[in-house]
DNA sequence: TGACGAATTTGGAACGTTCCAATTATATAG
DNA sequence: CTATATAATTGGAACGTTCCAAATTCGTCA
């Protein structure tokens, strides 16, 4: 219960030495005499000081804290990634603020915001759908390293941190057009988000590469989750022409799609192929194992930490562009028959 | 690129009055002429001025900021614990350093310590298994209201919010034997979390109070987890006589559990009844829809918070015991005929 | 012993805010 | 026009640290 917060000066005059010497010793300076060291060292302990880390900043406006902005913990895609990022912030001495701005550009303003007064060193975020240049401007004009991964925001001038959605996409087709499907539907999310239009992309070229023609009312809308794939099968049953197959936007949509045709009596990987996006860790454990493209969310949060700490740490503030690799795990939901070992466990 | 921050006195200096009257302003103190307020507020606008939240900590030695530490994001129980947590401490006009303990004690210890150099106001922890009362007292001795969620810490003196975990396990199995199963497996996790010994507490006084006996070998232990799930099935499969039915410890486990099923082709919901606990969010669209313990994480999260802005609010720290009721939730997987409307969505 | 360089230690100013007591400006009443 | 109450503003100390320049102590060598 003590009143007031013990202080370096608390422990200095304990210590019979000046408050210099203590911060000294609090920073490991070799300036300090080993004697003294242990001495002050002792005290510290026995009157339960703690280091005040605000006003370290103060004088030297420099902090340790970096803030994570997340647009949907609850998707374990990005609450892998978090703790990718969390993993390396961490161990890199630094402490994280983590908010989740559950895809309000609205909320997360305000976390931005006050973060900013929070004194942050550096700032990852992975932008609520809407996200424009304005909402992360003045922070990046403030000279403060912006990292922005998994979807774009046009326009800005920050570093970003991307996977290969194009790419992955096409990968996808690709392999379920070698099973000889060829009546394949693209399901799940809306035109709003930069990941959208990009795996869409992917799926129109690899279709016109086959010589088989894209088809609009191919495309389900849907929400980007589970309920969301559940919906997209409910509008595919009606089709006169059903798909054969699909590539779902995302894992989530993907078991939604599974679930969805249970509902329906067909059994997914058996009457119909479906791959999802992103692996996320159910991926493997799910039945039928899901084919999909792996992101390894956990891997990408790692390395947009480390992004920003190297701005931080270089202090100039070079906008870098990074496209991750991503890569086609063949699982059961495909319908393939298993031409690929699965990666080790 | 400013070279150092702008400060209350710079704009102070712009505005031509004091620092004093420009802290008014800031606070939106009644004191200040509203023509003044006026002027320094455009010409905060305009020099892009942002508040030090740090330095004013300094100055009145209480922050607004709550530490959060969660033993495992990923888990999508706690990815809505945090959420609901998140939620509640933005609106309070707090902000949160949460972490991730990823179930190590020693980075819990760490990521706490850190946190309280950082000077929290509060702290929620969702506890890593294996915490000792010794890892939270220095904070709680320090003043420092803490809250711990869902699992114990014996002999901490600090509050606590758990759901009715007894109670919870007690209603699934009755539920169980109401259907006429009587030979019921307890799948999933270990005794080291006293989550597991409440529930699996209730499991053996439901079955007594129904003269069933208690059997050892029906309590299956595994990871708490979908792949946990999975191997718990893999070894009920080699019993002589095996289970008609099982409460699992939470609802990756009971996920797990399907899957398992699934690949020695018995149906869930159909040939085996299932129950879980926690009622996730995917529980109601999984395929069978999972019957389960409703604890409505996202609930508990938002108590939580509540509980910990109370304490600080009320500045002493009297710890507080909230049990927080669970309900049981009847869909497919028990293969219960739905007797029970499905909750609005 | 005195001097000199290296090793340690130290006082005080700064960081950006809040808060208090004190001051100044403005309005009201006589 | 003065006295007085009220409204608005203000200077300076304080919060707990870091950093710098300066001071002190120590050991060594001539």
């Amino acid at each position: 219960m003590s009143k007031s917060r013990t202080s370096i000066v608390d422990i200095a005059r304990a210590a019979g030495v000046s408050k210099s010497t203590v911060s000294l010793v609090l920073q490991g300076s070799p300036l300090v005499h080993e004697k003294t060291r242990e001495k002050v060292n002792t005290i510290i302990g026995d009157l339960g000081y703690v280091y005040n880390r605000g006003a370290a900043n103060l004088r030297q406006s420099r902090s340790k804290i970096i803030g994570i902005v997340v647009n949907d913990l609850t998707n374990s895609f990005f609450a892998e990634l978090a703790v990718g990022m969390d993993m390396m912030v961490q161990s890199a001495g630094y402490v994280q603020f983590l908010a989740h701005s559950g895809e309000s550009v609205d909320r997360q303003r305000e976390v931005i915001s006050s973060m900013r007064e929070n004194g942050i060193a550096g700032l990852i975020l992975s932008p609520a759908r809407g996200t424009e240049v304005g909402d992360i401007k003045p922070l990046a004009d403030s000279g403060i390293p912006v990292v922005v991964v998994v979807r774009n925001v046009p326009g800005a001038k920050v570093s970003r941190l991307i996977s290969d959605n194009y790419a992955g996409a096409k990968a996808a087709i690709r392999h379920l057009i070698s099973l000889g499907h060829s009546r394949i539907a693209f399901m799940g999310g809306f035109v709003d988000t930069a990941v959208f239009g990009e795996r869409l992309r992917g799926y129109v070229d690899a279709l016109l590469e086959a010589n088989i023609p894209f088809a609009e009312e191919l495309v389900i809308h849907s929400a980007p989750s589970r309920a969301g794939g559940v919906a997209a099968v409910e509008r595919m049953m009606v089709f006169a022409e059903r798909p054969t197959a699909a590539l779902c936007l995302n894992d989530a949509v993907a078991f939604g799609v599974c679930d969805g045709l249970r509902s329906n009596n067909i059994e997914p990987g058996k009457g119909f192929g479906i791959i999802g996006f992103d692996d996320v860790i159910e991926a493997k454990t799910a039945v039928p194992a899901l084919t999909t493209i792996s992101v390894d969310p956990q891997g990408m949060g790692q390395r947009a930490a480390q992004l920003v700490l190297k701005q931080i740490n270089a202090g100039q503030n070079i906008p870098e562009s990074i496209v991750t690799s991503v890569r086609l795990v063949v699982r059961q939901s495909c319908g393939a028959p298993v031409k690929q070992l699965e990666e080790l466990a």
